[in-house]
DNA sequence: GTCTATAATTTGATAGAC
DNA sequence: GTCTATCAAATTATAGAC
């Protein structure tokens, strides 16, 4: 993977996690990265594949770093807590799957899918540590959420706040 | 309001609900209501407008719901839980304010404060009967994390799983 | 109120030079 | 790998006839 294309991928989670699937162009990624749209194409030759590339990678980062804050002592849904407020924190903005899953029915499957993907594995996950399948949706959902509602509150204590009674 | 004026704000809240506010056209609302684009804009003359008394409309309904509940019966956390599985039975789609929230940066100000207002009634209303504000915050944000992890998955069971918790 | 017509811009995507 | 140039289509919005 070259710089050019980690770049592309920057550039593309972030107006992703800002404004939707259906709220970037590829001439926006081509001037936040410094090369032309052309050039972003020969990287990711549609929107689709775009989109879904910065799904994967969004979710293999986000299972990581809750396996790293179990390793480093967290319980599974500590570690899922922080996992969100360190993604909340660290760029402001909505959960990229979470952007994406708002408008899930408009999805080309390929994105759908890497969407999905994201949620099964959260709930495999959580339910790996005996939480029920309840729990584990609903710990999923309080987190996605509470992401929103301190979105659209421009308040990052509403996701804290929403958050507390998870443990 | 003229019979016309309704079924485009009925279209244009069916259409934010599948794709976002960036995920329709004033061509989409004219096909779906069988008049000219042109006359779209003589309702509502620019989509910022559109959106925000789409988002108005879907708030007082939303309320006036949840009040109906609690009327007949309901406590506050039951009807809030009843008005939001209604909400994904009826139109099987996300919440239109939690589909626009999702992309809450990127919207104008006119829109962005009628779904705010959305999140802020709700929060006061569920306050107003003694939750403290971290369980008015979780309660809410459980149900929409509810309603956005069933439309992923398409799987209707999952609102239910995610929210029986709740009450 | 609705229409036709159109302006001005943006979109995803491609061809071909370098 | 990146560029220039371009295409065909779609976008929000407006002017003016009826």
């Amino acid at each position: 993977m070259s710089d050019t294309a980690q770049a592309i991928l920057n550039a593309a989670e972030e107006r992703i996690r800002q404004a939707g699937y259906n709220g970037f162009s590829f001439r926006d990624i081509a001037a936040d990265t410094g090369v032309k749209s052309s050039s972003v194409h020969y990287h990711f030759p549609t929107k689709e594949k775009l989109a879904a590339a910065v799904a994967r990678r969004y979710t293999d980062r986000f299972m990581a770093a809750v396996e790293d804050h179990i390793t480093a002592g967290d319980d599974v849904t500590s570690a899922w807590r922080r996992a969100f407020g360190e993604a909340l924190d660290r760029d402001g903005r909505m959960c990229l799957c979470g952007a994406l899953a708002a408008t899930a029915h408009d999805l080309a499957d390929e994105v759908r899918q890497e969407v999905k993907r994201f949620f099964v594995l959260g709930i495999d996950r959580l339910m790996a540590t005996g939480c029920s399948r309840d729990a584990a949706i609903r710990i999923l959902a309080t987190l996605e959420g509470a992401m929103l509602t301190a979105t659209v509150l421009d308040d990052r204590s509403a996701f804290d706040s929403g958050t507390t009674a998870l443990g």
